[in-house]
DNA sequence: GCCGTTTTCGGCCCGACTGTTTTCAGTCG
């Protein structure tokens, strides 16, 4: 019997269509159709089912942005596993063309004007001729335009994967600069926009939205920063600084009854805006960073609040993180907007470490920490035995935690403590302890912590088998990714959703910050269908319980609300909403 | 290439900067 092909996840069929998009735009196509391919690319990213399946279907155009002609496209992509013009394209355009674009100040328009009338299609032969003064020879270019792309190559820029940081990263680099800008005798307020305001998974830059008395002392002060390798203070109103580790943080003084304006404009999403303009157009309104333009009454509107832009626009207030173009411009009252969760909602954390296994805290510690935060229960969850890094918790040992863990929970008022473990998911779908000694826990985290590199039929089953395990509670970060660092494992996720609803098993969204896993389309994906998620710490000390904020922030990403997390719940209530052991 | 309170063709978001121009296209956010 022949092996059945696994689907393609869905993130490689975007990057097929983005890569088309780009090879058709070097390939000098309209700009209105290139840009159809990236809206097909988001579309089918933000899709939350299986598009191959959707393709299988024929109902694959109901998707916003799919067509006829990109139907074909995924018909062929799905029988024949590619796509003819895609073939074609590369075949035409070197794949060094398209690192060229990544560089900054070469677009397609340009790379192609260089492959055509010189032949350059890498970065190290564009490098060579900047070297040796020749692309001064071409119309359009000059001095200064070599001298910027040998600095761009030497930074590093066009090189695969070095574009994006996760999100905490930025932040953590980000925070001294934000906290001297705030504390800045000129500076009144103060505001971080873009992707770290819609808490997204990871950033390009930073961009900073601040009012102040004296805006010139302000950027002056930034550009000053020793925190910065590098500034630049344009004018009066704009600053761009690099920092040591390379992060970009664009500052930007506004007057404080446009702040709503700019604000609005530089969280974005770039696809929230688009979408929100075209909207806009539609009702003779005009918007851009410094206002709304009416066309009825030729009056630009200054709003000094995001509330006012989006009010004079007929809309409800949108969270930042719901600005992506999913859905949330079709809210009409305040009353369509999901009340989306907080991190006060959360009353436990049901996955953490102590010095049993790789964690740094006690038990003791890690209780009194989540007590210090407000937390009402915990579950301590060390890793099982055949984890093979920190201390292997053996059977034995767990009954020694179990004790340890009981007087804990009996010595300690207002917190319950329960017992738990993460227990590793095997290959073939089984635990790493026997029915007994799993069945005596209070919590049961199951999780893939080995052989990533399984195809995806063997891993879907892998883990649908633990779902299917009576004493499983939750999958812990189901697919493994790490942000920027480590792709997810092959997986059917419309099946593992499917599963947990069936079993009654719970998906976590892991809040460590380089994982965030359940990531949001997924997560959505699966409360739509009704699944509970956990948000949990997976805190390997008692320092890192606040961590949540992150899941949380993935939570809000995926529209959820307090209901579709299982614990903002008290414990009690919880317990009555899992599977039956 | 998509799509329809502008419905089957002709639109498709907005403004600033840059380097190279002598009025602007390309690029970026």
């Amino acid at each position: 019997m022949p092996e059945s092909t696994p689907d393609l996840p869905n993130a490689r069929i975007a990057e097929l269509f983005d890569e088309l998009g780009d090879l058709y735009e070097l390939d000098g196509a309209v700009v209105h159709r290139v840009m159809a391919y990236r809206n097909a690319a988001k579309a089918v990213r933000d899709a939350q089912r299986s598009v191959a399946a959707l393709t299988r279907a024929g109902t694959v155009t109901s998707l916003p942005g799919i067509g006829k002609t990109l139907e074909e496209k995924l018909v062929a992509l799905v029988q024949t596993g590619t796509i003819p013009a895609l073939d074609r394209l590369r075949e035409q355009f070197p794949p060094g063309l398209l690192a060229m674009t990544r560089l900054p100040g070469l677009g397609p328009k340009r790379a192609r004007k260089l492959y055509d009338e010189l032949k350059i299609d890498s970065l190290e032969a564009l490098a060579q001729a900047a070297r040796e003064e020749k692309l001064r020879d071409v119309k359009g270019f000059g001095p200064k335009f070599e001298e910027s792309v040998l600095a761009a190559i030497a930074a590093g820029h066009g090189a695969e994967g070095s574009r994006r940081i996760p999100m905490h990263r930025a932040l953590e680099t980000a925070a001294p600069i934000i906290e001297a800008l705030r504390a800045h005798p000129a500076s009144d307020q103060v505001h971080v926009a873009g992707s770290a305001r819609r808490m997204a998974d990871s950033a390009k830059d930073l961009d900073v939205i601040a009012t102040a008395s004296d805006p010139r002392a302000l950027l002056e002060a930034f550009a000053a920063l020793p925190d910065l390798q590098s500034a630049h203070v344009p004018g009066d109103n704009a600053a761009k600084g690099v920092t040591h580790n390379g992060l970009s943080i664009d500052v930007r003084v506004v007057e404080p009854d446009q702040l709503g304006n700019l604000l609005q404009h530089f969280t974005g999403s770039k696809m929230h805006n688009v979408a929100l303009r075209a909207a806009s157009v539609r009702k003779g309104l005009h918007i851009s960073e410094y206002g709304i333009l009416d066309d009825a009454t030729g009056e630009t509107h200054r709003c000094a609040t995001e509330e006012e832009v989006y009010a004079l626009l007929g809309l409800p207030y949108i969270p930042p993180e719901l600005r992506e173009d999913r859905g949330e411009l079709a809210f009409r009252t305040a009353a369509d907007v999901p009340v989306l969760i907080e991190q006060e909602d959360l009353k436990g954390d049901l996955h953490m470490h102590t010095v049993a296994s790789d964690g740094r805290g006690t038990i003791r510690e890690m209780a009194e920490a989540a007590l210090a935060r407000g937390l009402e229960y915990i579950a301590i969850t060390d890793h099982s035995a055949s984890h093979g890094f920190g201390n292997d918790v053996s059977p034995d040992e767990l009954r020694r935690q179990i004790e340890r863990v009981r007087e804990v929970d009996a010595d300690l008022d207002g917190i319950t403590v329960l017992v738990g473990s993460e227990v590793n998911i095997l290959p073939d779908g089984s635990l790493d302890y026997d029915d007994e000694l799993l069945a005596e826990l209070d919590w049961v985290v199951a999780s893939v912590h080995t052989q990533f590199a399984m195809d995806e039929r063997r891993m879907t089953a892998r883990i649908i088998r633990a779902l299917e395990h009576p004493s499983v509670d939750v999958l812990g970060h189901p697919t493994g990714r790490k942000i920027e660092q480590r792709a997810a494992y092959a997986l059917d996720m419309d099946a593992v959703i499917d599963a947990a609803g069936r079993t009654g098993t719970f998906l976590e969204i892991n809040s460590a910050p380089d994982r965030r896993d359940l990531h949001d389309v997924h997560a959505r994906a699966a409360a739509a269908l009704g699944v509970l998620l956990c948000i949990d710490s997976d805190a390997h000390g008692p320092e890192k319980l606040g961590v949540t904020g992150w899941g949380v922030g993935t939570a809000r990403r995926a529209w959820l609300t307090a209901r579709d997390v299982a614990n903002t719940r008290p414990w009690a209530e919880l317990d009555q909403l899992r599977k039956a052991r």
